[in-house]
DNA sequence: GCGCATAGGTCAAAGATAGTCAGTTGACCT
DNA sequence: AGGTCAACTGACTATCTTTGACCTATGCGC
């Protein structure tokens, strides 16, 4: 088995459903392999993305960690749905907007929360020059990341939602 | 568990809501803590900045000491002082995680939303080939645009945050 | 006023981690 | 054998913490 298998599977061993989230020292877990450091972080890179639900914390100097946190779990499903297959890597604004105004009519986002990523994505919070397919790039990866971190609370289900369109 | 931390931790459990103010001895606390005086600097610099809600008052010589105040503005002015005069054209992802945190510790933000705001200001959000000026520029559009979607709901201040925790 | 003792302040170096990226290696397919 | 893409490595970079040498401010006694 490649290494990169084995250090997948260290780390979802470690991840369980009480203990959603893991925290580790970088230079241990490559010792722990025998492998170099940047080992571990192409594991992460390829195997616990944003897109595969997980979210990575780090921080260097002394007392430095990587955590890595697994996302989704109950009201979340919708959300990793989004996340992992409808979103992609570029949106327009018209397109992203629908998506969260249908999250806030399904009652997984409050009309607030929904305000502010509407706000996020914006045409507004993009009016940098930049090209039109990075625009769209960015604002993909910020509706994802924002969507994530609701994921990630793990919020109970919503009463209402009816809800027929599980699959694409 | 780093210095830091422990000092940090040390000094805030003295900050309490009847007792919004401390004053200590800086040599005093680095003799306690085993290390050089000029740590307690770092941890002030570093933790109890005023975009974090603290000032600091310090005096030389005789009789010198530190004083840390707690302080909470709060209100609806502070998100358009914010969106007008402190974030500006561009601001790094640290920055603007303190005003967002800032801003769930002083009730003007339910954890959630503070929450989905730091995701659309992370690094994570912005991980797309682009140089680092415009990634703090488009991230202090997308701030401001949040920020004053907020503010535009004109709500009353909700029954405030209970505490600092950076999690869920 | 002068000088010393007693504070706290600054800053850069050293130490401790993690991140990045270009280049090499290896597995698998044709 | 040659092509291709995933896996792997190492040198270099970035960030965070801790320490120590040197600097500045204040109070007190003379």
């Amino acid at each position: 088995m490649r290494l990169s298998d084995s250090i997948e599977s260290f780390i979802k061993t470690m991840l369980t459903q009480e203990e959603p989230e893991v925290e580790l020292k970088r230079n241990e877990l490559a010792e722990y392999f025998n492998c170099a450091p940047s080992q571990i972080n192409y594991v992460l890179a390829t195997r616990f993305t944003q897109d595969d639900g997980y979210v990575i914390e780090s921080r260097r100097g002394g007392g430095g960690y990587i955590r890595i946190v697994r996302v989704c779990h109950g009201g979340g499903q919708k959300l990793l749905y989004l996340v992992r297959e409808r979103i992609g890597d570029a949106i327009g604004e018209p397109e992203a907007a629908r998506l969260i105004g249908q999250l806030h009519h399904e009652g997984i986002l409050s009309p607030s929360e929904a305000n502010i990523m509407r706000a996020a994505v914006s045409d507004a919070a993009l009016a940098v020059p930049m090209p039109e397919p990075i625009k769209n790039a960015v604002r993909a990866r910020t509706l994802k990341a924002m969507l994530t971190s609701v994921a990630r609370e793990n919020r109970p289900v919503p009463p209402a939602a009816p809800s027929d369109d599980k699959r694409l």
